[in-house]
DNA sequence: CATTGTGAGATTGAATACAATCGCCTTATG
DNA sequence: CATAAGGCGATTGTATTCAATCTCACAATG
């Protein structure tokens, strides 16, 4: 299985894996509560083994904090770190789109692309696709999820499973904070995924650096506002 | 438990997961080596139960792929992605750099460092002489693992636990590509090591981001330089 | 009064046992 | 001969059970 922000649900213990971060993101699972084994296996019916698992991924994953022999609490949302997160998640996004970019520059000469990239690309169509008809049917609860999956689409068609993996802790993080701090975010950001399909479609691996850059650092500043504003 | 790249040795599933981590860094386990529970179980004299653990704590750091019922296999070297790795690198230390200094500067107007501060920065003070020491002695054989412990340290008095994770994510990468590829890294690297702690100690934010900046920006530099060389 | 030791209860860590699934090889069939 | 169906061995996923450790209350002691 891949590291994952949304598993497959194969295995119990990929869904109560996928259920715990969820309620960690969503509030259900407050910053600091205590965690134990037992009460996780019984509220979803299975034993504590595939629990325990859960809870060994999600810590390296940042959700969970353990001490042998001591339990498992809730991390604490990190706050303190958002606008650093993002810092790191626009050199990290701007990577992704490059090297996206470079490859479809790459099947321009040599053939055409591979199944994954169409796989890929075809998946992204539909979130853009869905994306825009969330935005225009006013239903903008859905542009969170979305989000994540179109920069995660992005991520895959960059081809490194590294950088993937990256991402999908920092964007596990973002996540949480907009649920915590902001909600939603804004229709205008959507708007922007289009141009960035485009520059990696056309192969112009700079272009798609540059507006890979600029929407991530847009969304900083968003985010900063925002709580700054409800700060102040 | 803290997501760590060296854990405690306090159990044996930690142990393990160090041990198995280790062998896949260094060689000893290739890419693409199947690897089934009940061999390592065998191998470390314990039962499946903690290797499975391991295990999944290994597949969200990335050294491990696993498909339900299918087993795990070591993930592929990310040689392809080191460049990019840099790049987010080079972010993210900026980043820590920046927030120890402005830590450290926090400690001149208000009373002074608390015990966190301080009892990383003594483990920081004895990290540089061993390095320094294994310089002198020509031991450079020493100075990835302690190449490691420093930056990570300066993550720790960055006090940002999300920062740390990611930092320990993409240096065991790191490490990684230098074990396969390259062998232990230059002398030269580690003297800047000083110049960074001056910055923080001195509570200088900017200084202590564009030193760290740009030390990882020479070792992205060498590393590229000694393997492309490697290739042509 | 503060501190240290101790014991019971709760909780985690690990071992064993069993069920579910996959991969491959055999075999029947057009 | 190519190919699909089915069964068997190997391996993973989970449940159950027991051992090890921690937490916390409470008492003994200086």
């Amino acid at each position: 299985m891949q590291p994952s922000l949304v598993n497959g649900d194969s295995t119990p213990r990929a869904r109560v894996q996928d259920e715990i971060r969820r309620d960690i993101i969503f509030g259900t699972l407050p910053a600091g509560t205590r965690i134990t084994e037992a009460s996780l296996a019984a509220k979803y019916g299975i034993s504590r083994v595939p629990v325990r698992e859960a809870l060994r991924a999600l810590e390296v994953e940042g959700f969970v904090e353990s001490k042998p022999f001591a339990g498992s609490t809730v991390s604490e949302i990190p706050v303190d770190d958002a606008d650093d997160l993002f810092a790191v998640r626009e050199a990290l996004e701007a990577a992704t789109a490059r090297r996206a970019a470079r490859r479809a520059a790459a099947h321009f000469s040599s053939g055409g692309p591979d199944s994954h990239w169409w796989e890929t690309r075809r998946e992204l169509a539909a979130i853009l696709d869905e994306g825009d008809e969330a935005v225009g049917s006013g239903q903008v609860e859905l542009l969170p999820e979305l989000n994540i999956r179109f920069h995660l689409g992005i991520a895959e068609l960059s081809r490194s499973s590294s950088l993937t993996a990256l991402l999908r802790q920092i964007a596990g993080k973002i996540e949480w904070l907009y649920a915590a701090d902001v909600g939603s975010r804004g229709i205008r950001s959507w708007a922007e995924h289009r141009g960035i399909m485009a520059a990696i479609d056309a192969g112009n691996a700079q272009a798609a650096e540059q507006e890979m850059g600029a929407h991530v650092h847009g969304s900083r500043l968003g985010y900063l506002s925002r709580f700054t504003e409800k700060d102040g």
